[in-house]
DNA sequence: ATAGATTGGTGCATATAGGCAACAATAGTC
DNA sequence: GACTATTGTTGCCTATATGCACCAATCTAT
């Protein structure tokens, strides 16, 4: 492959007739210009300019030549600018995945004022509970909800907000099996477990007593669950079709309490507040559109938290 | 301006999918390529790619600058095979200047071969009597007929054949006029004179004594000629019209003499031998085609003067 | 004419970019 | 699960290319 850049300059001594009127235009030393001709010449094995002292003309294939260099100059210069748009302004596309309820309940009210204020921009949602690879699945910015924030190299995460985890059932299923006492008889029942639980070969939930008083501690119970998904819906409707026990965030559980699909397990005992939060590439050459999109989420997803329950 | 060939490494990143591999792909070393990739980006104040150890990833802007990308790469290879293809074989356009009455009689018979040979030539022929400047007019070969070779710097000069210049005028003129006895006499008849025989305000004739014997010498007659023209067909039609007496070559007087519309005046002297030649540039990065062409002339000319008269 | 300004090109000192080797990090492999 | 191979990146040294000053040639203008 030859020098790109040598097509460049020879286009432009062309189009403004001359080594000396190119130089002034490009803002670079005609010396260069004329050495990077030469060379390209040398390389062609064509001589593409008659030059004299003063006067400047084209070969017939310095004409051919030409011809295309223009073409290839433009080309160039339609790539850069397509990525200067981008940064102007917040446009483009932007990739954003997100916990599925979450998505639905919340994205689906808040996105609709963020893309009014920014009409350029397009928003692909991808809905999944699964941790994305932000990386190779090119997404720009990851909603997650999760217990720890990971600290992977490269990524920033930012906090949305935290939601308590209980556990529920439904009342056949307790009919059925009875009731656990404490957090040490739930190995004994049926359970529906995150992914994100699973530790080992079996899964674990970390269950913190909200009783004011001195059992005010933590236990950690290892459990062999029935059925482990990282899908919510899945786990509630495990929950709520009795399959077994399940530890769900309390805005999940929030409506199927209330139509009484479901009740309290252990109410006093809470699991592990799952963290919402951001994780998006480092910021180096962060694009206008996806730090729009982020300085939105961080203010109107918590507000949306606070106000109603997902 | 940026630099282009930022684009092409860029590019081929993207298409093979990894540093390393492209630049096993293109031959360049695989740090060129993780440089060049980054200042490209520190340039254009945007991450393009998303790469871990292992992953390699576009960025929206990557996505729509590789986009473009593949154009302007496409055109620069088109660009360079469109004067590659000029080397391969003679093609492409010759531009070709000559003397007026040459190209009607010899070259409109002669290139008909030439072109046949080389179908992909196209030839501009310029008929004109003038001394073109080759490099401003963009004349590839211009074919001259003057009584010296000029040695213009840059360009190449090679004999065709010589030519003898004769006096002639009509009948009518000489039967009013009378007829010199000398070349001393000429100065006061009425002469057509080519614009190569202007010196200084008049013109000069160098006329040779063709009689074997001591006299065989040179004269250097001064004129105030009555016409003035570079082009021969225009000074023959003065001669046969009576406007006077002119030194044209022999081969474009022949048929004139033969249908006594002209006669020799001073048969015994003739004008300084016109020198037929071919003048091109420096073949430094000369083209198939011209080389061809030049080739052709080179052979065919000559042969063509012997074998006829203009 | 003569002088000045401008053209494209060249020699030399320097700045920049490229090549080699080594590096941390990771994926595949036995 | 340790090991190997490969990924992209970085330091250092050299080769290359650029910038400055100057040159011959030429046009312009007084």
């Amino acid at each position: 492959m030859q020098d790109l850049n040598d097509i460049y300059f020879f286009a432009a001594v062309v189009q403004h007739c001359g080594f000396s009127a190119a130089a002034r235009k490009i803002g670079v030393e005609k010396t260069r210009l004329s050495r990077r001709v030469s060379a390209l010449e040398k390389r062609l094995g064509v001589r593409l300019l008659q030059r004299t002292t003063r006067a400047l003309a084209l070969t017939e294939a310095g004409q051919r030549f030409f011809e295309r260099c223009g073409a290839t100059v433009e080309s160039a210069q339609a790539a850069y600018d397509s990525v200067a748009e981008l940064l102007r302004e917040p446009a483009g596309l932007v990739r954003l995945s997100s916990p599925v309820l979450l998505a639905q309940r919340c994205l689906a009210h808040a996105l609709p004022g963020y893309m009014t204020a920014h009409p350029k921009v397009s928003v692909f949602v991808e809905p999944t509970d699964r941790t994305v690879n932000v990386i190779e699945e090119r997404i720009d910015i990851a909603i997650r909800a999760k217990p720890v924030i990971e600290d992977v190299a490269g990524l920033v995460a930012k906090t949305l907000g935290k939601s308590q985890r209980v556990l529920v059932a439904s009342s056949a299923f307790l009919a059925r099996y009875g009731r656990p006492d404490s957090p040490a008889d739930l190995p004994k029942f049926n359970t529906a477990a995150s992914s994100d639980d699973i530790f080992d070969s079996g899964a674990r939930w970390s269950l913190t007593s909200l009783a004011t008083g001195l059992d005010n501690r933590t236990q950690h119970i290892e459990l062999k669950p029935r059925l482990v998904t990282s899908d919510l819906r899945v786990r509630l409707q495990a929950a709520i079709h009795g399959i077994g026990i399940a530890l769900l965030p309390e805005q999940v559980v929030a409506a199927p309490l209330k139509e009484r699909l479901v009740e309290h397990v252990l109410p006093e005992w809470s699991g592990a507040k799952n963290i919402l939060h951001l994780v998006y590439p480092t910021p180096r050459g962060m694009l206008p559109s996806v730090r729009s999109l982020i300085d939105y989420l961080l203010i109107h997803v918590p507000a949306w938290l606070q106000e109603r329950s997902i």
